[in-house]
DNA sequence: GTTTACGCATCCCCG
DNA sequence: ATGCGTAAAC
């Protein structure tokens, strides 16, 4: 058992050794947020409340993963906590049991945003939309306006007008379009991302018997991260916490920074309001940074107003000022971090010590370019997710019809496998399977001609190949595999071993899976699992991270490098259009200077490219005291009077392969139309 | 009527 | 790299 008073610190006590009521903690960065709440965990669990008492909501599953972790070796036994993941899991595991109260098979499908767009396309097409004839917005942004509305809980109107104000006259098209979606997911027997939600709270509100039933069950109820719920989630929590009032939620409103997926600060921020018996804690010791570091970071935040607000007291020995850097153009900025990295390198700290982080993630192109030169071993964090893939997804399709043969977004992709289908027999297809409910799939008349039959029947063999599996998820996925899918690989990609390799990967994660419908949900909802191929590798090589701000959020580097630091980029120009988007975009840049435990380098290119101009320094570089960071200039001055009449002339340039715009831009691209 | 091949615009603010 | 519109090929 934990040694509590002596494991933690005054503050962090407090906490864990609150009673009852519900209770907002504000966790500055690094102050131990985390430990904190696996220790009330193990605490609870001491005072003898069961482990499916416990409701503990966290962000990401990797967060969810170490907490269970943690409490495991608390507690020291072999733990289990059933109710112990993100807002999507908890979801997916209570609307599967209840889909039927909600209209829906228990088997539904679960689509990822890809095919969650690929619906809406097809929702536009229907209304004639896809041509040209008038402006209208692009399937993307339709996805967007509909998730956030959703998430957000207000009516269409409200998120248009606020968000989308060039969007107005299209309104009512707007939410025709939204209906449809609806009802073709429906249809499917297939929920998206914004539907484990919305389903789930409609099932508490709609149910109270399913709600008293959860309520009376979950006698403490602990929300990580609440600065970046939105109104949906935070308004299930409360569901949750009806009964026993014992919710405990945990977050930084400084470091709030979802506000484009509807996440709300409000929401933390009028907790009191909300719960007016609520008591508050202040976690501001921090055990990362240095103090030179938090002097910084304090200052950067101060200059919020719509904030709790706090002063982070480091209990480190002073280190050296954080560093600006001005370098002339990209290039200098790129071979002044490298040379920074190199030289710490050279002190012995290992590269996967130190991180660069962006604003965007184009940000860090010229910076790659002077890393492979220099041969300095980097991994970029993002790109295409493990489960995004076209090659896993096309297999995952596959099982997917298998487990749901309503599901029509997957058939669409397994049809569209097969040369001789296109759109118009794929849909000729997909209709029939839909009328002719349990009629095997063999026996299904088509009334195909030569070409589309001949796939059609390849389709057939594979399906067949899966009845005569074991029809576990390993065993499904080998059918598949083994079928016709190699060739397939084989005839359109070149590089079709690695893809081959990547499913065999996918058949080993299939085997941790209790079931199939349990295995296609974790596989579309693990956000950020990319282990495959990092896990292959021949030998452990320490690699400098390359990453966005957003994603960078919760961890921590010796070094942290934050380029790009002009304005125009940073505070990002369409950000700053959105209401709070100022206040947001300075918590960004404080969750940027808060991952660096002892050095920081701040740096911003003056031109980039061939004759764009940067803005100067960004505004957040200015608005902070000039004495907290030691200020370096490059050593090649040069002459920039012949940027300065950047009239109409000014183009957009990016510097190499990805996509230059050739259109001259009317004014400075910092205008951003 | 359908499918496929090919050129060109667009994706890039953030998960 | 991907996604689309257009035009040739089946």
């Amino acid at each position: 058992m934990p040694n509590y008073s002596q494991e933690l610190n005054p503050e962090q006590l407090a906490v864990v050794e609150h009673g009852d009521g519900p209770c907002l903690v504000l966790a500055g960065a690094g102050s131990g947020k985390t430990r904190t709440i696996t220790y009330r965990v193990a605490y609870l669990l001491e005072q003898g409340v069961k482990p499916e008492e416990i409701l503990l909501v966290t962000f990401t599953n990797k967060a969810a993963r170490e907490m269970i972790f943690r409490v495991q070796q608390l507690v020291g036994s072999q733990l289990y906590l059933p109710w112990a993941g993100t807002f999507h899991h908890i979801a997916y595991k209570m609307l599967k049991k209840y889909a039927p109260l909600l209209g829906y098979e228990s088997n539904f499908s679960i689509l990822d945003s890809e095919d969650s767009r690929n619906v809406i396309k097809l929702c536009l097409k229907e209304k004639g939309l896809d041509k040209k004839i008038k402006k209208f917005p692009s399937a993307r942004v339709v996805q967007g306006i509909i998730s956030f509305t959703r998430n957000c809980g207000k009516p269409l109107e409200d998120v248009i007008e606020d968000q989308y104000p060039q969007w107005l006259q299209h309104i009512d098209m707007l939410g025709s379009i939204a209906k449809d979606y609806s009802q073709r997911k429906k249809e499917a027997n297939a929920m998206d991302f914004d539907d484990m939600l919305v389903r789930l709270f409609e099932l508490l509100s709609q149910n109270p018997r399913v709600r008293e039933l959860f309520a009376q069950q979950f006698r403490y109820v602990l929300v990580d991260e609440y600065q970046d719920t939105n109104a949906i989630q935070s308004a299930i929590v409360g569901l949750f916490s009806s009964v026993h009032k014992n919710i405990l939620v945990v977050g930084d409103d400084a470091q709030s920074i979802y506000s484009f997926r509807a996440a709300d600060i409000e929401h933390i921020l009028a907790f009191e309001k909300h719960y007016p018996s609520a008591r508050v804690f202040r976690l501001e010791v921090n055990y990362r940074s240095t103090p030179d570091i938090l002097s910084l970071a304090n200052d950067v935040i101060a200059k919020n107003t719509n904030q709790y607000k706090k002063e982070l007291r480091s209990i480190i020995d002073p280190h050296v000022k954080p560093t600006l850097r001005v370098c002339a153009e990209q290039a200098e900025e790129a071979e002044f971090i490298v040379d920074e990295i190199l030289a710490l390198e050279e002190e012995g700290v290992s590269f996967d010590k130190m991180a660069v982080l962006f604003r965007a993630a184009f940000h860090s192109q010229a910076l790659e370019m002077e890393l492979v030169k220099r041969d300095i071993p980097y991994e970029y964090r993002g790109g295409v997710r493990f489960f995004e893939r076209a090659h896993i997804k096309d297999v995952l399709a596959y099982v997917r019809i298998f487990v749901n043969k309503t599901d029509t977004i997957a058939w669409s992709r397994v049809l569209h496998m097969q040369v001789g289908i296109g759109p118009a027999t794929a849909l000729r297809i997909i209709s029939s399977i839909q009328s002719a409910g349990e009629i095997p799939l063999a026996d299904i008349e088509l009334g195909l001609s030569a070409r589309p039959a001949m796939g059609w029947q390849e389709v057939l063999q594979i399906w067949e190949a899966m009845e005569k599996s074991d029809k576990t998820a390993t065993g499904l996925i080998g059918a598949v595999a083994d079928s016709r899918y190699e060739e397939y690989l084989m005839s359109q990609f070149p590089d079709y071993r690695d893809r081959m390799q990547d499913i065999e990967q996918l058949a080993l994660f299939a085997g941790k899976a209790k079931d199939v419908s349990q295995f296609l949900a974790e596989a579309t909802m693990q956000e950020q699992f990319r282990a495959a191929e990092q896990q292959s590798e021949t030998k452990y090589e320490p690699k400098l991270v390359l990453s966005t701000i957003h994603q960078a959020k919760g961890l921590e580097w010796h070094a942290v490098f934050v380029m790009h630091m002009a304005q125009g980029q940073f505070p990002n120009e369409r950000a700053l259009k959105q209401t709070k988007g100022l206040e947001e975009e300075r918590r960004l840049f404080y969750v940027a200077v808060t991952r660096a435990k002892k050095n920081l380098f701040l740096s911003y290119p003056i031109v980039a490219g061939y004759k764009m101009l940067m803005g100067g320094p960004s505004m957040f570089l200015q608005e902070i005291d000039q004495d907290l960071f030691e200020e370096q200039r490059g050593n090649n001055d040069m002459d920039y009077s012949h940027l300065s009449d950047a009239d109409d002339g000014v183009v957009y340039e990016s510097l190499d392969n990805g996509w230059s715009s050739p259109k001259k831009r009317p004014t400075s691209f910092l205008m951003d139309v």
